[in-house]
DNA sequence: GGCGCAATCGAACGTTCGTTTGAATGCCCG
DNA sequence: CGGGCATTCAAACGAACGTTCGATTGCGCC
């Protein structure tokens, strides 16, 4: 009677019961998540957007952070992937002789997640990763062991790009620059009221450019503090 | 018996009557809604923090968004003034021939702010402010009127400084940088779980410094996209 | 001394929250 | 055909929410 967190079943063992609820349930509360946050999202909208049972979600779910949980590694899960096995590429030419260039190693890293926002249905993870940085909660703490692997490759593989920068220096930039990815995920419907207008629209894929340009610049930028 | 959203009673006018609730209510706020978040955040956990009553914030502030408001416009109107007069200053210095060094223009806009971050009083405000890029709900569109004068003045400022950028660039390299200084106020506290603690500590001033490198060099990255 | 008023208070309002329960439902397999 | 099982369902749980109410307090001023 009670699965709780149980692996979904195989993907094609058959007609699945009742259309999935478990994915129609993932879809709507990913889609509320972003949309409100996860604190102003109650199970209720949640259940009631997907046509389920309010008791649906404790049942697939086991809880609020359960569904909370699941909704974020279905997604992270491809995307930290496809991260990793880019990196390898690069890595893979880099001990052929050809050095790794800082474009290049932020696009490994950014270009699956932006990805992702260009796709119809990703739209609203990306709003939802975007707000991992700021947003505090417990339901953040319990899911960022996921990141741990695909940081450190990346940390060391931009350590090796920037050999010149002291570790502090570098550390800093790279939180900026990571930051500057997730305020692009999250407020790319944003950018008009917070620019006052400014910044017309612009195909997604030359956002990307424009990032990796912003971030590379600002990674390379001379070693002491240059104005002033 | 109803002063509703009544201005403050004037400063100097006398001893306050019972050491001044609203003061201590405010100050409970801000620090609950940083550290949680507004949605996170009962007004029974902010009155039993300013050892108030639970209707002292309906009375004072009329409502719970009321009291957000309040919050926030407390610290961001001698931020913004301060903003304001150093833009001033920059462009007395401008008519006069010697034209704004793009790193004076970012210190001008961020250095207010990032000055609350390293006050006491003023961490909670500093990481409340962070979240504003990114967390959705009413009660920040409702305070956002707060940022029109100044952005406008700063784009402009920002367009003359940057000449050769086309707007839409400039645009996202404006909303780019916005969104680094955000994550800095929001997160300084996270950057050691985000980078791994690679980034070790810094002493706020040169964080500053860090942040200005990193935004002037990526506002003045080159024109086209560089590598692939 | 007593009136008026701003401020605080305890208590309750009606809602909504996440979670739990136990009974129905529909399907597969023996 | 019928027992077992995963799933769905309506209903209720206690707790906590934002807000409102009327009474009470304490001070300044005629």
């Amino acid at each position: 009677m009670l699965p709780r967190d149980s692996a979904q079943p195989p993907p094609g063992v058959g007609p699945v019961p009742g259309a999935d609820t478990r994915q129609r349930l993932l879809d709507a509360a990913e889609r509320l998540f972003a949309e409100r946050s996860y604190e102003a999202t109650s199970l209720r909208q949640v259940t009631a957007a997907a046509g389920a049972n309010l008791a649906a979600v404790n049942y697939h779910f086991g809880s609020k952070q359960g569904l909370f949980r699941a909704v974020f590694l279905r997604r992270i899960e491809p995307i930290n992937t496809e991260r990793m096995g880019r990196l390898a590429a690069l890595e893979a030419g880099e001990a052929a002789g050809q050095p790794v260039v800082l474009e290049e190693l932020l696009r490994a890293l950014m270009e699956p997640a932006l990805d992702l926002a260009r796709q119809e249905d990703g739209r609203w993870f990306a709003r939802l990763v975007g707000r991992a940085f700021s947003e505090p909660g417990e339901h953040w703490t319990a899911v960022d062991a996921e990141f741990h692997e695909v940081r450190s490759a990346f940390v060391r593989a931009f350590a090796r790009s920037l050999p010149h920068l002291p570790p502090t220096t570098l550390g800093w930039r790279l939180f900026f620059a990571l930051g500057v990815q997730c305020v692009l995920l999250a407020g790319a419907s944003q950018h008009q009221r917070i620019t006052g207008g400014l910044a017309g629209d612009l195909a997604p894929e030359v956002v990307l450019d424009e990032l990796v340009a912003f971030a590379a610049a600002g990674l390379r930028a001379p070693a002491g503090e240059p104005g002033t």
